[in-house]
DNA sequence: AGGAAGTAGCTTCCATGGAAACTACTTGCT
DNA sequence: AGCAAGTAGTTTCCATGGAAGCTACTTCCT
């Protein structure tokens, strides 16, 4: 296998270019996707790309926390408070007092929300749809998906092992 | 195969549950990597990745453009711009006129920003190993690095396909 | 009960990146 | 030559997210 980097050959055999380019290619990839399903999301439901997903979150979860808003997408509680801000004073979603601690308070989609995640979620998939169709087959989706969670999974248990070689 | 998102189930078969678990698990891995490599970066060498990033593109171009910093790193120009000024005002590289093109700059590391450059590798590399190493073998990481490039160059050449399903 | 610790989340300040307008230079057409 | 377009970069304004400090509530231990 032969690949580049900022247009210079790098060779990956064993490892003489090192992880960066992997780093690189991954990187690169999110920004451009991101963006490419930002750009749309917006345009066609006046919706940015993060709060699509903070709204995703309180979808499949029924009703949750800020807290899960922020786990669940790798962010700070604090940057994930100025998310649900935000969807909120779009009038996507409502806090209301948990009745079981005090200290949070329940989000839920209104109807609004609801409806404008729904159509979302189709632009979101044919945006998708766009980029990974083309390069990928079906299997070699799955497989990219099973490589990236392990990558992720085998990262969670280990909080912050301290680098080998150093 | 059968993964999760956000804690829920999601079939990945065909496509019952589409093509966002992906984008969720590229997404989260790209801003958990990246905030592990960023930690590490500034706490070892003072040194945010975004600016390591864009020293590494002008060392491997040897010297470049601030149009090429941009295009490396997947922002826009407006961005790399100020991305260079933050590198130069760390006295990391330096701006010297472009005698062949007298609207552009060519931009040349320091030799303390090639010094700093040299020590980030180490560190970049260690925090990479330590977040792959675990997880895949090497042909796995030659095989993730495939696909992400596959998917990339997949896009490139058509600009802005108007999306399939509509 | 009552105080120490822990947890949820909000807020302020800061860093980063995009969009678009603007400047300066270069190219191409006539 | 001389002007219209195009290109490189900078700047301004805005949106987003992290770090850390603060409040409020809950838990746990005695």
């Amino acid at each position: 296998m032969e690949t580049t980097c900022y247009g210079v050959a790098m060779e990956t055999r064993d490892h003489p270019a090192g992880l960066y380019p992997l780093f690189s290619a991954l990187t690169r990839l999110e920004t451009e996707l991101w963006d490419a399903v930002d750009v749309r999301l917006r345009s066609e439901c006046g919706l940015p790309l993060g709060r699509y997903e903070a709204m995703a979150v309180i979808a499949s979860l029924g009703t949750c926390r800020v807290f899960d808003i922020g786990s669940a997408l790798a962010i700070t509680v604090g940057g994930a408070s100025k998310l649900i801000d935000r969807v909120e004073a779009a009038g996507y979603c409502s806090r209301s007092m948990n009745p079981g601690d005090r200290r949070s308070s329940l989000l839920v989609l209104t109807p609004a929300g609801a409806e404008v995640l729904e159509r979302g979620r189709k632009v979101v998939e044919a945006e998708l749809a766009n980029w990974f169709t083309p390069a990928l087959t079906t299997r070699d989706a799955g497989t990219l998906l099973d490589l990236l969670t392990r990558v992720r999974t085998a990262q969670r248990p280990a909080p912050a092992p301290k680098a080998a070689g150093e």
